[in-house]
DNA sequence: ATGTCAGCCGGAGGCTGA
């Protein structure tokens, strides 16, 4: 089962780019993150045409996170459970950011958890608070499915830097959201819970990226992050195949700033 | 190099977020 991830930065503007990356890489499931589009307005019958089940969690103007899947998708819930486990409504969990289905394969069922991080910029700033309580969110999400015992995957755009090889620049990064301590530490305790991040247990090579700017040039310079990730529960893990960046994406027409990751899973 | 892009409102281009 192939499974990828992909920050598509906007449907309506990314329907050619995000159609023949999808026609080329065939994944069994996907999830999108910054669909900006309300799901209404999703173009649901044109991923459907392909052979894809669509469940959605837009909204207006901004975020918005999306699966896609070949196999039925079961049990589909939109938004994270806030830390003390009272609800999904709460005032941190107004932004469509998460999404969880269940995919059947002809070996396993895989919970597929699709998130959306915060960008938590600029830091000291309350949006930063905010991405530091949503990353505990996802830690009390994580521990909840642990505790199950199942095969799980957490994965999506984290708007986290793991290491400072995982950017060309790490010192221009220094005072931004995406490498402070706290975020890189919430990553960790993820990991620490007994996650495993597809990529890094699969290889171990420098630059490495899933998003260069807009900016600057950034592409052209090689100047990237990397910021999309796959955290594999153990029962997960034990399946993992493959990890795989699809980087030419980005050298294409009208491309997105990130690009797709995905895995592959014996499930 | 303040050198980009997407979506919104509103009917141009300024604002927001990334």
């Amino acid at each position: 089962m192939k499974i990828a991830s992909y920050n598509i930065n906007g449907i309506k503007a990314r329907l050619p780019a995000v159609t023949d990356w999808l026609e080329e890489a065939a994944p069994d499931v996907v999830i999108f993150q910054e669909i900006k589009s309300i799901d209404e307005n999703f173009p649901r019958e044109h991923f459907e045409d392909m052979g894809y089940n669509v469940e959605t969690h837009g909204q207006k103007s901004f975020n918005g996170v999306a699966i896609l899947s070949k196999l039925p998708l079961e049990d589909v819930t939109r938004g994270l459970a806030n830390a003390t486990g009272t609800g999904r409504d709460g005032a941190d969990d107004e932004e469509a950011r998460y999404i969880e289905a269940t995919v059947v394969g002809d070996h396993s069922a895989v919970r597929i958890c699709g998130l959306y991080l915060p960008n938590g910029n600029p830091v000291g700033d309350e949006k930063f608070a905010y991405k530091l309580r949503w990353m505990e969110r996802l830690e009390a999400r994580a521990k909840e499915l642990l505790a199950l015992e199942q095969p799980f995957l957490m994965a999506g755009d984290y708007n986290v830097i793991p290491q400072a090889e995982d950017a060309a620049r790490p010192e221009d990064w220094r005072d931004d959201a995406l490498f402070q301590p706290e975020s890189r530490g919430a990553f960790w305790r993820l990991q620490n819970l007994g996650l495993t991040e597809a990529f890094r247990a699969r290889s171990q090579a420098p630059e490495q990226y899933t998003y260069w700017d807009f900016q600057r040039g950034a592409w052209q310079r090689n100047d990237g992050i990397r910021i999309d990730h796959f955290l594999l529960s153990p029962q997960c893990a034990d399946l993992l195949e493959d990890c795989q960046i699809d980087k030419d994406v980005r050298a294409r027409e009208k491309p997105s700033d990130h690009v797709p990751i995905w895995v592959s899973l014996a499930a």
